[in-house]
RNA sequence: GGGUCGUUAGCUCAAUGGUAGAGCAGCGGACUCUUAAUCCGUUGGUUGUAGGUUCAAGUCCUAUACGACCCA
């Protein structure tokens, strides 16, 4: 059974404790990072000592038992150094290594020096137990491969699986230069709440829970353009919130039920500058943390060099279904969705435009491509272009089949909005469950006026998707929505 | 929601319907420069779960749980 091997351990942790020795003591020794000492000894010669006495503290991944003689590779969160005990150097200590296991902490303190075959080691003058693992690491040269065991137990998949590590790593790195070149260009960044009495700005269904002293239903936010928009009549004119937004639909390799969204409002701009934003984000953060603007993909490399191809939504289609781009704006798009297979047949043609798009273009934009001039229809939060009151001024960018940013300029007449959000509610009456909710509070703030501005979203989960190579969502999000097992 | 595939030892994987195995890990032993250390020996299983067919089921059938992928 699984508990023999966990019961040993835990007979050696008697063992131990019977000997006096705490397996989980409190204070370590002071410890230098493994990383530097690699770096600062990297010139050192074969069989040369370096005279520098160092402890160094990290995970016991292997052992490398030789007699009176052993090998030890301890692993922290900046590289890894291989330890060489032997009994001419520990005496009785020696016989202590019996009772550590691989998994375990341990704190090695002895001179740096280079075997002769090589290896950068440290010549342990003593080995100190930091804590005690009791169940046993996965298998260390086939790792850890069940998906569904890497999802449940991520501590483990993140301990077997380097490159699971790095892309964590590089999520990390990313979000912060997003953050970064932010910050620098004068944008706030904020936090607006979750939490909400409704939850609009969005075209989803959101997560429904009840505040118990309050005696009240709430919602989890499933946008974040409201309240950033609240934000910026108040004054703020650059702002932008990442953080989690939760959708309460099917779950597929692009979609977590909770996921991180990076919001971004511009005063004083309009969609034009959003692409010019959204550009400058992705190069910059894909050019420092992966070193080019080039990427491969499930099998398929993505250029993000900049300029990227625009096209406008109706040109996709009609490309795509080889139509007149006239026809599609025209009640005669309704048929062509029917013609197509588009069910249930929507009532707009903006709305039959977007459900060819969405079915027989989205897939086909592998570089990235900023699709423009979006249907009035199913953009509530967009301002009408100059030119075409059926059309707003509205981008979405996609790249690898998928949607990566979504942006418009933004509607700051209150009276046009009221409207949009009414005709939004028409939508839900007759049955769309996704339909934006008419959030009174800040039509409220917008009465107030609001300035001209672009605004932009942007799926911080699927950009790093593109630039790690992994192809599905849960392997950019730790802790990824998975069903509850029964044990 | 539909389809396909998967689930066997702690991990990675085998096993024509006929005694469930291997490698690693573990345990015991040898070994003072190994690095997937090596060598000898050895423990470890409700084959996801519940039924069914059969003399006999990891294997065939039905249902079901979880997961992966594809489709809508």
């Amino acid at each position: 059974m699984s508990d023999a091997l966990r019961q040993a351990r835990l007979d050696k942790l008697s063992t131990l404790r019977e000997m006096g020795i705490d397996a989980y003591p409190a204070r370590v020794p002071k410890s230098e990072s493994i990383g530097p000492i690699n770096e600062r000894f990297g010139a050192l010669d074969n069989e040369e000592h370096s005279g520098y006495v160092t402890t160094v503290s990290g995970r016991l991944m292997a052992y490398r038992g030789m007699g009176k003689a052993s090998f030890l590779d301890v692993l922290d969160g900046t590289g890894k150094i291989q330890a060489y005990a032997s009994i001419d150097n520990l005496g009785d200590v020696y016989a202590f290594l019996a009772h550590i296991d691989v998994g375990d902490f341990v704190a090695v303190t002895g001179e740096v020096f280079r075997t002769k075959r090589g290896q950068l080691s440290i010549a342990a003058q003593s080995v100190m137990l930091l804590s005690k693992s009791i169940r046993p690491l996965p298998e260390k040269w086939h790792g850890l491969k069940d998906v569904e065991i890497r999802y449940r137990h991520r501590a483990l998949d993140l301990i077997s699986n380097e490159e699971v590590r790095e892309t964590f790593i590089a999520r990390s790195r990313i979000l912060s230069c997003i953050r970064r070149t932010l910050d620098e260009q004068g944008f706030l960044e904020v936090e607006t709440p979750v939490l909400l009495s409704i939850a609009s700005g969005g075209h989803a269904r959101p997560f429904g829970t009840h505040h118990n002293a309050l005696d009240m239903d709430m919602y989890l936010r499933i946008a974040l353009e409201l309240y950033l928009k609240r934000v910026m009549i108040g004054g703020i004119d650059r702002v932008y919130e990442m953080g989690k937004c939760f959708r309460n639909e099917g779950i597929s390799t692009e979609h977590n039920p909770e996921f991180t969204m990076l919001e971004i409002y511009q005063a004083y701009t309009d969609v034009e500058g959003m692409m010019a934003l959204a550009e400058q984000l992705v190069t910059k953060a894909l050019q420092e943390t992966m070193g080019g603007l080039v990427v491969e993909f499930n099998g398929t490399t993505i250029d993000f060099s900049p300029p990227w191809l625009r096209m406008s939504m109706t040109q996709a289609v009609a490309k795509a279904l080889a139509v007149d781009p006239l026809v599609l704006r025209t009640e005669q798009a309704l048929q062509l969705a029917a013609e197509r297979g588009i069910e249930p047949v929507p009532a707009t043609a903006g709305e039959a435009v977007n459900a060819l798009f969405e079915r027989f273009v989205e897939q086909t934009l592998i570089q990235p491509t900023f699709i423009t001039d979006y249907p009035v229809e199913i953009s509530p939060l967009a301002k009408r272009s100059p030119h075409d009151e059926t059309l707003v001024e509205r981008f979405e960018l996609f790249s690898a089949g998928m949607e990566l940013a979504n942006a418009f300029t933004e509607l700051n007449d209150p009276i046009d909005q009221r409207a949009r959000f009414d005709a939004q509610e028409k939508l839900r009456e007759g049955g769309d469950e996704e339909a934006q909710r008419v959030d009174e509070d800040f039509l409220f703030a917008l009465e107030h006026g609001m300035p001209p501005a672009g605004g932009m979203g942007m799926g911080v989960d699927r950009l790093v998707m593109l630039f790690t190579g992994s192809a599905s969502i849960r392997d950019v999000i730790l802790f990824p929505t998975l069903k509850k097992k029964d044990e």
